[in-house]
DNA sequence: TGTTGTTTAGTCTCGC
DNA sequence: GCGAGACTAAACAACA
């Protein structure tokens, strides 16, 4: 579906990805340097503003997380342990990584974090109020609660060229977000929709002399200003989508009496320490135990609409088909409402492997684990001050100055902001050093490394607010 | 033919 | 209630 013609943007696209090929004009355009404006100090401060790195960190700190480095705990971008308890299973990764056929599935169903202790599914746990449970390279489920334009700009902050082609957006998205890998493809026109529309974004004509299918996109300045500002508006935060057919799945798996041991439902062996999760969860979902099962779904995936009477509009193609009500899954019933999506979902994803995958905790949020095809980052140097993975959560001396020191130097400058935009220059900044593989193509540069900076922000916020003590 | 880009339209959520 | 922002869907054109 992808072509990953990104390669006419990045040259080093190849690394990694043995599909692509290198273009000579996509070569020329990256030794030549005259494209890279971001490099400069004025664009990179602004564009590199990532209100949405501010937000995590703010969660982590307020909600008085333990915050540790995500070298410490590579598995969460929050860095933050679904607890002692979790499985450490090896990693699961992402479905498609192992095997898995990819899903056009659609994924509609809605669910909020309701819950205080997931960690019975952690796969399946919304993203909406905790999102440090969720890790979106490798949870094909839930959708990322960041707007497009967001996905656009992070696709292009990790590019950290000046112009990003529509299929290195893609790219990036789908390497960094698993979601989108099964989602159905229409997330693409809304990708478009959003470059076209939004101001923020730039198109940049191809040369006549440049191959290559479309323009190119950048962020323009201005309105890089208004993100470093804040005055950007944040995406609300929806209720997280769970792919419908794995809803039927669960539903259909959640339906039996759990105490049967190792209950083979619908083809789906559910052992006994998966039972055990699910009671644990309709306990903390207050699930009563002779629970309705629509019920217990509804608590389980929410409704579509976020609590406000359900009013989640239909998608337009039932809107026209005329059985609005149906469309989109949005209802739990809807997966067995319509045979058609489901059996579609059902022919081309292995849904029970994915739901023993969930059940198991297989698809936990652990990455970075042999299946990982990016390399975590090691070391964080921000602002000259080198942020060893050892030292963790611990405030260290020198981050506290910094951070001292770059509060008392601006007033008004969100000291999230710097870091975010310090963390998004010094780690390229290592790779450039050597040969920097195509970060974006190859993934090498994910959400890792921009959810490692929530980490760090986090571990910062908390230094400081002790200092401040 | 598939991808890219533009435009229009409808709906929803949230803040004011 | 209203406006802004966001999302989704669709139609259409241009282009490789």
């Amino acid at each position: 579906m992808l072509s990953m013609s990104c390669v006419d943007s990045w040259p080093g696209g190849s690394v990694g990805l043995e599909e692509e090929v290198v273009t000579a004009a996509a070569q020329a355009e990256d030794l030549d340097g005259s494209s890279l404006v971001y490099n400069s100090d004025n664009l990179d401060d602004s564009l590199t503003s990532l209100q949405w790195l501010q937000e995590f960190s703010i969660i982590n700190v307020s909600g008085g997380q333990h915050v540790s480095t995500s070298s410490q705990n590579p598995n969460h971008f929050f860095g933050q342990q679904l607890g002692a308890e979790a499985p450490a299973s090896p990693l699961a990764g992402d479905p498609a990584s192992i095997g898995m056929p990819l899903t056009p599935g659609k994924p509609t169903a809605a669910a909020f974090c309701r819950v205080p202790s997931l960690s019975a599914l952690p796969s399946l746990v919304a993203h909406g109020h905790c999102p440090d449970e969720v890790d979106y390279k490798t949870n094909p489920h839930i959708k990322p609660p960041y707007s497009y334009a967001t996905l656009i700009c992070m696709a292009m902050q990790a590019s950290k060229k000046t112009k990003i082609t529509l299929s290195c957006i893609y790219k990036w998205i789908t390497d960094n977000f698993c979601y989108f890998r099964h989602a159905d493809p229409t997330w693409q026109n809304s990708i478009r929709h959003n470059l076209s529309l939004n101001k923020c974004f730039i198109k940049v004509p191809r040369q006549k002399d440049e191959p290559g299918k479309g323009g190119f996109w950048k962020i323009d300045p201005q309105y890089a200003e208004r993100l470093l500002s804040g005055a950007y508006k944040k995406r609300r935060m929806p209720p997280v989508q769970i792919n419908p057919a794995l809803q039927s799945r669960l539903r259909m798996n959640l339906q039996p009496d759990l105490s049967v041991p190792t209950s083979v439902t619908g083809g789906l062996c559910v052992s006994p320490e998966s039972q055990q999760l699910l009671k644990e969860f309709e306990e903390a979902t207050g699930v009563d135990q002779n629970w309705d099962p629509r019920l217990a779904e509804a608590t389980m995936f929410g409704y579509w609409g976020s609590g406000k009477g359900h009013k989640r509009k239909q998608p337009y193609g039932h809107r026209t088909g005329g059985n609005k009500s149906l469309r989109r899954s949005s209802s739990p019933l809807l997966a067995t409402e319509e045979p058609t999506d489901l059996d579609s979902l059902k022919s081309n994803f292995d849904w029970d492997a994915l739901l023993d995958s969930a059940l198991n905790g297989e698809l936990s949020l652990n990455e970075g684990g042999p299946l990982s095809p990016i390399p975590r980052e090691e070391d964080l140097t921000i602002h000259g001050v080198h942020i060893s993975p050892l030292e963790g959560p611990a405030c260290t001396a020198e981050s506290s100055v910094l951070i001292e020191t770059q509060m008392s130097n601006n007033v008004d400058f969100d000291k999230e902001t710097f870091l975010a935009t310090e963390f998004l220059q010094s780690p390229w900044a290592e790779d450039e050093a050597g040969d920097r593989p195509d970060f974006l193509c190859s993934s090498t540069v994910s959400l890792d490394q921009l959810f490692d900076l929530g980490d760090s922000l986090a571990v910062d916020m908390n230094c400081k607010i002790e200092s401040l003590l």
